[in-house]
DNA sequence: TCGTCCTTTGACAACGATGTCACGATCACG
DNA sequence: CGTGATCGTGACATCGTTGTCAAAGGACGA
C-alpha cells in the first residue's frame, strides 16, 4: 500500500479511501491510484483491515462437523455456505470424527482466528469448556446434538420420536423381533435413538431382547459384521432398525450377502441420496437436512447481527418415508 | 494482552513470550502470566500475530470446489483436511456450482485473506486471471481440470481414457447403439469425456448417432428426462454411458421408471458410495478420489513449503469396476 | 573489589491498514 | 472583499502482536 501511495503520489490514507470506495476523492486521484494498484498488483489485506477496524470481526465462521465427507455434514455445510455467501463471510470447515480432543483443539484454533460464529456438531459430552467464549460473545449454534452444561442455540431433530416412528411402523407390519443397530452410546444422538427404540417396544408391550441389539458400530463394515452375526443366530430378527445411514448401508449389504434382502424388513434413520433405488428401496426416517441447515444458518447469523435474546432450541420432527424395505412382513 | 500484562505486573513482551512458549522466562513469572491469562480469559489473536510475524502467512488454505455437498468434492475436501490438520492449517471451503463469476470473486476473497495456498476445481474456461497471483508466489493446485492460459500444478484423471474403457466394455458386450449422457460442454471434464466416447466408437468402426447423445445435463432430473425421451424413441439405445455420477443416478431412476432396469446396460463415470447395492449393481469407471486428494494435498503443501520446481501435471488412470449393470447384453 | 558474562526483562518500532482530526483550497454569499 | 461552509487531502495514532536491542541484576573469576 505504501508503494501504491508512492507511485500515485498520494498519501496512504488516500489509497485506503480509494480501495474502500469511500466518497470524497476526486476522480483524477482515484484514477491515478487505481492505475497504481493494478500496475503493482496490490491486494488489499483483509486481516490487517479487520484488525484495525472491527473489534475482532474476521468475516469468517467456523463449521465443526462430524465428517465433511458424509452426506449429512456436507449438506449442512452447503446450507451454511449459501447463507454466508451473501454476506461475504468465509467458512472454515473441519471434521471432528467424534473425537473430543479434536473438537477442543479446533475450537481453540477458530477462536484464535476470531471467527464471528461457530456451528458445532459436537463430539464431546459436556460443553462447559465453551462457557468463557460464549460469555465473551461468541455465537455458537449446536446442530444435531444439544448443548450440555452451557446454554446456547441448538437445532436438532426429535431422535427419540423418529426411532419411535420406525419401530411403530415395523410393529404395525407384524414384527416382534426387531434388531437394533446403533452407534457409540457416548454419542448423544445415538443414545437417544436407542432410548426411543426401547421406549417404543415397551409402550407396545413387546419385550426387548439385548441379544438383537448391537451398539458402538462405527462404520458400514461394523454393521455388516454385527447384522451377519444376528442373521446367523438361532433366533434371528425378522426386522432391522438401523439408527444411522451408514449403518443402514451396512445392513443392506449384509442382507444381500446372506441372500435375505427381500425377506427381512429394514428401516433406516436418516435419508441418503440413493435410498430410493437400492434393492429393495429403503424405508427411512428422514431428517430434513436443508431445513436444519437453514435454521442453523438463520440462528447463527441472527446472533452475529446482535440478537441477544434467550437461547433457542429448535427441534424438527423427522418424517417416515415409505419405500418398500420397511413394509416387508415377517415370514409365517 | 495489555490487561494480562498489567494484571501479571509484567511487560507486553513478556506475556508474548509466555504465550508463545519462548525460552528464557523464569518459572514464577510464567506462572503469574498464565494465571492472569486464564483469569482474564485472554485469547491469542492469530491474525495480529501473523500480521506481525510471517510475511503474509495466514495458516489457511482455500478449497474452491464444484459443490461441497457432492461426494466427489466432499471427499477431496476431506483429504485436504487430513493433510492440513498436522500443520494446523485451516481450510476455507466454498462451492462454485460451475459459475465462473463466483470463482473469480471467491479467489479474490481468498487472496485478500492471504491464504497460503489454493485448491481449485475451476468453473472458468481460461485462467489467465490468476497469472498475477501465481507470479507473486501463491501456490495454486488445479484438481479435476487442467489450467488453461497459466501453468501451475494439476491433478486430473484421464477422462478420455476412462470414457474409452466404458465404451469398449459396452462394445465388447455386443452393444452398438450406446447413449451418452453428459454435462455442459463448457466444462472441460465433460467435454473430454464426450470426446473419449466418440473416439472409442470411431476406433471400433461404430457409427455414432447424435440422436442418442444428450449433453448439458446438470442434474439427475435432467438425466431422467433425457434418457426417458431416448427410451421412448423409435430406435432406443441398448446401452447407456452416463458421464457423471449424478447423471448415472438419474439414469438408474429413468430405467426403473420405464421398467427396463435389468435390460438396458449402464456404465457410469465416477463411483459413489452405494453403487454396489443399487439394482442392478452399477458398473462404473472409478476415479480414486482418495488418491487424487492425496496427490493434491502433497503438491499444495510442497509448494507452500517452498518447492519452486516446474509445475507438475499428475494424471491418474481410472479403473473399470464391474458390478453387473454394464454386462447386460442387448436383446436379440 | 572490579570487570565480564549470562539470564531475565522491558522499551520501542513495525506488520498493513483505517478512524480522527486538522489543514489548505475553493466556493457562495452579503 | 471578507466570512464561513464545503471539499479534498494528509499526519498521526492505533488495532494486537512480535523482532530487535539494550538494560538491570546476579554469579563468577581474577
Amino acid at each position: 500500500m505504501r508503494e501504491v501511495a508512492a507511485l500515485a503520489g498520494v498519501s496512504l490514507k488516500t489509497v485506503s479511501r480509494v480501495v474502500n470506495r469511500e466518497p470524497g476523492v476526486s476522480p483524477d486521484v482515484t484514477a491515478r491510484v487505481e492505475r497504481a494498484v493494478t500496475q503493482l498488483g496490490y491486494r488489499h489485506n483483509l486481516a490487517a483491515s479487520n484488525l484495525r477496524r472491527g473489534h475482532g470481526r474476521s468475516a469468517m465462521v467456523g463449521a465443526l462437523l462430524q465428517d465433511v465427507s458424509n452426506s449429512f455434514s456436507a449438506s449442512l455445510l452447503r446450507s451454511l455456505e449459501d447463507a454466508a455467501r451473501d454476506r461475504d463471510v468465509a467458512i472454515v470447515a473441519s471434521s471432528l470424527d467424534e473425537e473430543p480432543a479434536r473438537e477442543r483443539s479446533l475450537v481453540e484454533g477458530l477462536v484464535r482466528r476470531r471467527v464471528d460464529g461457530l456451528l458445532l456438531m459436537p463430539a464431546t459430552e459436556r460443553h462447559d469448556y465453551l462457557a468463557d467464549d460464549l460469555r465473551s460473545g461468541l455465537p455458537i449454534v449446536f446442530v444435531d446434538r444439544r448443548p450440555n452444561g452451557v446454554d446456547t442455540d441448538s437445532v436438532t431433530v426429535d431422535n427419540a420420536g423418529g426411532s419411535r416412528m420406525a419401530v411403530d411402523h415395523l410393529l404395525a407390519h407384524g414384527h416382534r423381533r426387531i434388531a437394533f443397530l446403533g452407534d457409540l452410546p457416548t454419542i448423544q444422538t445415538a443414545r437417544t435413538r436407542h432410548e426411543g427404540f426401547l421406549a417404543a417396544l415397551r409402550d407396545a408391550g413387546v419385550e426387548s431382547d439385548p441379544a438383537v441389539e448391537a451398539t458402538s458400530l462405527r462404520s458400514p463394515d461394523d454393521a455388516i459384521a454385527a447384522l451377519t452375526l444376528l442373521l446367523d443366530s438361532a433366533n434371528p430378527p425378522t426386522a432391522v432398525f438401523a439408527a444411522r445411514n451408514s449403518l443402514a448401508i451396512g445392513a443392506i449389504r449384509a442382507l444381500h450377502h446372506r441372500g435375505v434382502a427381500g425377506q427381512v424388513a429394514l428401516v433406516g434413520f436418516d435419508d441418503f441420496p440413493l435410498a430410493d433405488i437400492v434393492d429393495p428401496p429403503l424405508t427411512v426416517v428422514k431428517q430434513n437436512v436443508a431445513m436444519i441447515g437453514f435454521e442453523v444458518a438463520k440462528r447463527l447469523f441472527a446472533r452475529i447481527d446482535g440478537d441477544t435474546s434467550a437461547p433457542q432450541h429448535v427441534v424438527l420432527t423427522p418424517e417416515l418415508v415409505v419405500r418398500g424395505s420397511g413394509e416387508i412382513r415377517p415370514e409365517q
